[in-house]
DNA sequence: GTTTTTCATGAATCCTCGG
DNA sequence: TCCGAGGATTCATGAAAAA
């Protein structure tokens, strides 16, 4: 079956050839399906931003009775909680396949669906390393006082087996950026709004969940190295792909949805223009 | 076989008597046969703190040479995921027998078991409401500068079903609490040490991971009206028996090991005393 | 130009009751 | 099960508009 895809898949066949070519660019496919091309172990640092699955039954109204701009997407969209795990074991296994074994992997999501990748991390074989919390300063509140504001996102950092050894962490770094204090499972950040949030043609947000860079970035400094391979499956607008060639990373990345790749695209060949010939003062 | 087991049990056949019998007690008891002698439905508030299946396989010595205190108790141990998952099924399912279909349940954990217990809980029925993370200001720190920080934990709490209606939830009162800003799922308390920590004859502390009185007071207060039933299937030195009775909650409790229970009626003892004569002043 | 006010909006599983 | 009425419900931030 995945041998006759490859063979009538209209893109190179890369398996056998390393990946220094599909380097330093934003892919438009299918992530298993581009992910299944790719040689074993050959990237050091993964991060997964998947479709969170929320199954947002109904409307919600703020009390202004304005009408809150939901993630309702299609890539969302999934047929219950069957679906969602066998989708995430596809895409999860991949990621383990060409993950070197010095590597780790990077997953995040909230309640809807980071139980369901914590425990499927585990059954594949990866081994949890830490769970980190991304607490938000600017939370969306609860309107009908029904819950408690759901001011987090949870964080799972995990490397490829128990018995894997020699992942990176750069622990002075991290300490230094804390404050001399070792870096905590609690990371603090504003959600992505302002200029950093890329907007589209009519000034509305581009991707319903552009993550903070700032945050991709510690990731990135905190478990690779300046020319360690950073993979991303579900690169959306590229947020990890501005993290890694900021650092120094080589990197590639995924995307399904057209309009998200050009937009990352746009974005990268700004920062490299910006970095070639930086602000005039 | 569990017919067989109630008739043999020492304990009262108690399943179609109602459970006053069994409110304000400690019970020393395997928590899924005590729960499966219990009535349908009939408690509006469950509070569990399960073995965390904490996978310690080696000992861990401090900076300073000294070897830290792991929990590492027989009721840990279990043989791989697998083993532990059917522990949790056979509990968690039980809980949802006896939770009413208002009532809500919190489970507590860290990254070792809350995705196996999260995941469970969806794919036995119960609805997500909130995780809630318990930052802690004073966590222990990673000796080996290895990892980051584990600096905090994890609680979930979820209703009967997706479809049930009519849960408590004291919104106005957390808020209060919150200086009149939305109570946040993100809780900020320190490790119970000092005064509120049991301990046993030799000075050291009687249980490895109580927990602080003061977060699962809110969650009692948060979640159930005066006169609710609040039950702990894991109650260890009974801090949730306290937090229900501080605030005026009828409660049941059960409890494996004799010399907590023996340490939770105890401090229930002491605590009845206290508020019945008052501290002289 | 400067300060103040208004307004929009963010990964949201967001109600209850009676007919 | 569905529908409609009643009623209770929001925080931080940045941009735009107004003063």
């Amino acid at each position: 079956m995945l041998l006759a895809k490859r063979k009538n898949s209209a893109s190179v066949a890369h398996a056998d050839k390393g990946i220094d070519g599909l380097l330093g660019k934003v892919h438009q496919a299918d992530c298993v399906e581009f992910l299944s091309k790719l040689p074993e172990a050959c990237v050091d640092l993964i991060f997964a931003d998947p479709p969170y699955n929320l199954q947002l039954r109904h409307e919600l109204i703020r009390p202004n009775l304005t009408k809150v701009d939901a993630v309702n997407d299609r890539w969302d969209q999934f047929d219950g909680f069957e679906a969602y795990d066998e989708f995430c074991r596809a895409w999860l296994s991949e990621c383990r396949r060409v993950l070197k074994p010095t590597g780790t992997i990077w997953v995040i999501g909230t309640y809807h669906n980071i139980y369901r990748l914590g425990r499927l991390l585990q059954d594949l074989g990866f081994w949890i390393l830490n769970d980190v919390v991304w607490i938000k300063t600017n939370p969306m509140p609860n309107f009908r006082g029904v819950r408690f504001t759901n001011a987090h996102e949870t964080l799972l950092w995990a490397k490829k087996s128990e018995k894997a050894k020699g992942y990176t962490f750069n622990y002075a770094e991290m300490k230094a950026e804390n404050g001399g204090k070792q870096m905590r499972s609690d990371w603090t950040f504003s959600l992505c709004t302002g200029g950093e949030r890329l907007k589209n043609g009519d000034g509305r947000k581009l991707h319903p969940t552009q993550k903070p860079l700032e945050m991709v970035e510690r990731i990135v400094r905190a478990c690779s190295k300046p020319g360690d391979i950073v993979l991303d499956p579900f690169a959306g607008t590229g947020t990890t792909a501005v993290a890694a060639e900021k650092h120094g990373r080589r990197w590639l990345a995924v995307e399904q949805q057209p309009d998200y790749v050009a937009a990352a695209n746009d974005r990268l060949r700004q920062l490299r223009r910006q970095t070639e010939r930086p602000t005039v003062q």
